[in-house]
DNA sequence: AGCAAATATTGCGTGCACGCAAGTTTGCGT
DNA sequence: ACGCAAACTTGCGTGCACGCAATATTTGCT
């Protein structure tokens, strides 16, 4: 189950997905965030403008996907990898560390922050682990037939979605909330945390797994 | 805390805002969701085209809106309505409930599922629940500093839209599946079952908090 | 090798979102 | 009552997303 479809062609296009996020990364980076049309990202890729919207479906989705390669579905993969007596919290918690915990650049991160536009993207794009993420839970639980699974990969993503956005904010500037302003802390901390709150309902889950197949 | 704001200027804002939806609406009943343009709306309230962006960002929004009125913003309220003792799990089930069971138009329903763009603008609407939810919880939580409260809002929000989406689609082709095929039950059923995931997560954030005051 | 079906690319046309810089209306202090 | 400042509306210009139909490329089959 590697590569479905045929040979040359996918490979072609594969080819041009990559030639066309790299140019949009490139020139994002050149010129800046704001300054980079659809039409030269085109023109750097060697495609027609109409063919850059065949592939992403905003200005934004390139350079975010070119920083994020294929992040999410490996996260679901990642899942997939662990052995099943693991428990699911963890196993998930584990895979989506390990995705997120890459060598990071540091000139990326300042290019996604530049623009709201382009942060917005960003996060958006990590919504695309849900699908992935929820075959891969239906796969332990061996729930169909329940929302369940689906609803808590759409919790994780939302989970990780908090967890980048909080990150990524500006420290902010410290107007008495009443307490204590909290330094947003480290990536895998904020992504620790975050899913943490959902640990209960993924035992719960997995638990209501084991006694369906016990009985 | 009522209308705050000053008096006449936002009265003639929500005016237009109203008038705004209520033409998307009629319009879409009248010629269909995809023969309506943004301009034919803002000229039947009155209003020059660039205005309807700034009280809407996209064409679908205002249709949208007319259907769900202020549905989203209502349900924080609802659950701030409920007294402290009921369990948290159950005040948002039933405030979600209490507001997704309203008296439904038949034609409305019909018109967002006719196009497939209207359906994704409706399930996104649902998403507004997320902010004024997460304030509710958080208020009830008492729980500042931690990331719980958010994502717990955002996993909820995730849960009616997925059970939105599932209420929304046609029953599909029975393409087996392996087992047996269920036939989309009522709204409720399928909000209930949503929320039915997420239950053990709240109440561990609730069992928390009672440490934390007791202490 | 050659051909037909499947699939990709491209140009064109349309409608849309939104920044910007006038112009207009509303609110409020004096 | 007056007038200034803040907030809202509008027109314009630009870039973008995408349906459609024509064209080009790849593939599998014989």
């Amino acid at each position: 189950m590697t590569t479905r479809r045929t040979g040359l062609r996918e490979q072609k296009k594969q080819a041009t997905r990559v030639a066309l996020r790299e140019a949009a990364l490139r020139l994002a980076l050149k010129d800046g965030p704001d300054n980079v049309r659809v039409d030269d990202i085109a023109e750097a890729a060697g495609v027609s403008p109409r063919t850059y919207n065949n592939y992403f479906s905003s200005r934004e989705q390139a350079i975010v996907a070119a920083v994020t390669a294929e992040r999410e579905s490996r996260v679901a993969t990642a899942v997939a990898a662990r052995p099943a007596h693991v428990r699911l919290a963890d196993a998930l918690t584990e895979a989506i560390l390990e995705q997120y915990t890459e060598p990071r650049d540091h000139d990326e991160v300042l290019l996604i922050n530049a623009s709201p536009t382009l942060r917005d993207a960003f996060l958006d794009a990590a919504a695309a682990i849900e699908h992935p993420l929820a075959a891969a839970i239906d796969q332990r639980l061996g729930d169909t037939g329940t929302p369940t699974a689906r609803v808590l990969a759409a919790s994780v993503a939302a989970a990780v979605r908090i967890a980048l956005r909080q990150w990524l904010q500006p420290p902010a500037a410290p107007l008495a909330t009443g307490g204590l302003v909290v330094p947003s802390g480290s990536l895998p901390d904020l992504l620790r945390s975050a899913l943490a709150a959902l640990a209960p309902a993924l035992d719960a889950a997995e638990e209501q797994a084991r006694q369906r197949l016990q009985q």
